[in-house]
DNA sequence: CTGAAAGCGCTTACAG
DNA sequence: CTGAAAGCGCTTACAG
């Protein structure tokens, strides 16, 4: 009897029809040791020839890597995540890692899922940005996973990550707003103990006292982050005997929301209502007036995060914890 | 000499702590065949106990299946794509799959590479969301890939796609404009010959028509999808001696540079110019006056692409093949 | 410079 | 209902 033909283009068949051993050609391949000009040659004809390509599950068997990180990103309708993940690709590319996108979908309860398949899928990292999901951190990290997370108040863990500077984000807003001359500055910040909303509003409060005056809890609104939080919010603060004549919205969608507001209430902005956002989201440019923003370089914290990951890849022990703090940027538009 | 203790968590390390075979192990994690209720419990109880998960990679080797599928996205930060995405993983999530992303990064050029990248790793299937890459296409078709293109003008080929139906979205926005009593309506394209411009732009010469118009090539500019291109477009047609009273763009980012042209000129939109765009991305909702536009239903796409795409991952031999046309809206605000 | 063989961690005919 | 063994397609000590 003689063997049923192979069906499979396997490194067998490459070395039959080189007429080598499977070791010669898995050399060739890698490179892992020297292999005659000649034979190499050879080798390579044939490959070309058949158009073979290595399997690359049994690669990643015999390595333990995936060559694969994964991102779960909070939103990825938020224009913010598809900045970070094109930074994240264009960083991890030249390691030859690919992304897995995971999106909670605007929920962060999904990430214990993403995470379970990620450790399944033994990727070799994944950038977190996601936020107040500490344990899941932890979680990969026992995994023997590399892992940085992208987000403010993560100073504590044992954890690289990479973060806008939040505090600072605030009072840059704050005083931009006071040296456009404006007083009874407010603030809409996001949800209480949220990172980064909890950063911006002390930066916020910083510049108060630095510039003097003693913050009011009056002026200091909460919403969700939402263009209709931020609307109503607006309402709520202009409802008061002496309405604030600026305010500082912790994001874009916010700061749009109490545009609306204001130009409904008949104010001009600036004139009457100044308003900075942060984020510089595209719309941001494309409202009117234009909004007056701090951009956050998303794709910068992309690519940071992706070089955090490959050196923790390529030394998943090293003791020390690094922390990439990115700048942002003042950007002086017309409503403020 | 005694074996070296083992290190890793593998499938025989539960065997040994269960005291059944490799055999049995596998099937309780597969359910390939029966196994009396008291051996899953011990089994099951082990796994839980070491926390023992199977190695994807070995799984992968023995099913040369990935359980992975690829988006080729043109420009992830354009909106458009992440709703696509997340759509697509919403629909194949239950299947178990996951989403490896590649971002065009804008330009089509990286596409090959993309291809590449996955037939090298075996991904399952792939949403091409690149235009004017049919020969990719045909290349992961011959790879054995399962393959899904998004866009327009692909009737021809024999892979499956999803669209929206761009002629009757150029027919329809135009036909707006009509039906609110404007006449003399222009149109800025995109550049001709591509898709999904080329389309439109027929859509609109077809309504035109329809009315008992002749189409004015001289009301007919083409641009390059951008604000800028779409606020130059606007001068050129304002420019002549009967400027038109209203414009059908092809996009949302060129009606909206339309609109800044208008503005700029002095003109009230709409009662001056009336302007329609395409897609209803975020902005649109947010300039002032609120743009009128026909919304695309990107996560729809996404998701009837995961759906095509798994029906063709499960039988890839299918000789027809399926195209899905999505349903678009239109959303009058108020600039038409 | 090259090869035979063991091993990575699973799955699955084959046998009982 | 269960197990021993071959096999998936690679890599890599070991030997020459």
């Amino acid at each position: 009897m003689e063997n049923t033909p192979r069906v499979t283009l396997n490194i067998q068949a490459v070395a039959e029809a080189a007429g080598v051993s499977k070791t010669t050609v898995s050399h060739v391949l890698s490179g892992n040791r020297p292999v005659s000009a000649a034979t190499r040659r050879k080798v390579e004809r044939v490959m070309d020839d058949l158009d073979y390509r290595p399997n690359f599950f049994a690669q990643a068997l015999n390595s333990n890597k995936s060559q694969t990180v994964a991102l779960i990103a909070q939103d990825i309708t938020n224009p913010f995540y598809p900045a970070l993940a094109r930074g994240l690709q264009s960083s991890v590319a030249e390691a030859n890692q690919v992304v897995m996108l995971f999106d909670a979908g605007a929920g962060a309860s999904l990430t214990s899922a993403f995470v379970d398949e990620a450790i399944q899928r033994r990727v070799d990292g994944v950038v977190v940005a996601v936020s107040n999901v500490e344990d899941e951190l932890l979680r990969l990290q026992r995994a023997g996973i590399a892992v940085v997370a992208v987000g403010s108040g993560l100073s504590g863990l044992p954890i690289d990550w990479v973060s806008a500077d939040d505090e600072l984000i605030g009072t840059d807003a704050t005083r931009h707003l006071f040296e456009r001359g404006y007083r009874r500055i407010a603030t809409i910040s996001g949800p209480p103990a949220s990172e980064p909303g909890g950063g911006r509003l002390a930066g916020y409060v910083k510049a108060v006292n630095a510039f003097g005056e003693t913050p009011d809890p009056a002026l200091c609104e909460v919403a969700d982050w939402t263009r209709e939080g931020g609307e109503a919010a607006l309402y709520r603060l202009l409802d008061q005997d002496d309405p604030p004549r600026a305010v500082f919205c912790a994001n874009d969608l916010m700061a749009i929301g109490a545009m609306d507001a204001a130009l409904e209430s008949g104010l001009r902005v600036p004139q009457d209502l100044a308003i900075v956002g942060v984020d510089d989201i595209d719309a941001a440019g494309l409202v009117r007036p234009a909004l007056s923003t701090i951009r956050v370089p998303a794709e910068e914290i992309g690519r940071a995060a992706g070089e955090l990951l490959l050196h923790r890849i390529a030394d998943g022990s090293a003791r020390s914890h690094r922390h990439v703090l990115v700048q942002h940027k003042l950007i002086a538009r017309h409503s403020a």
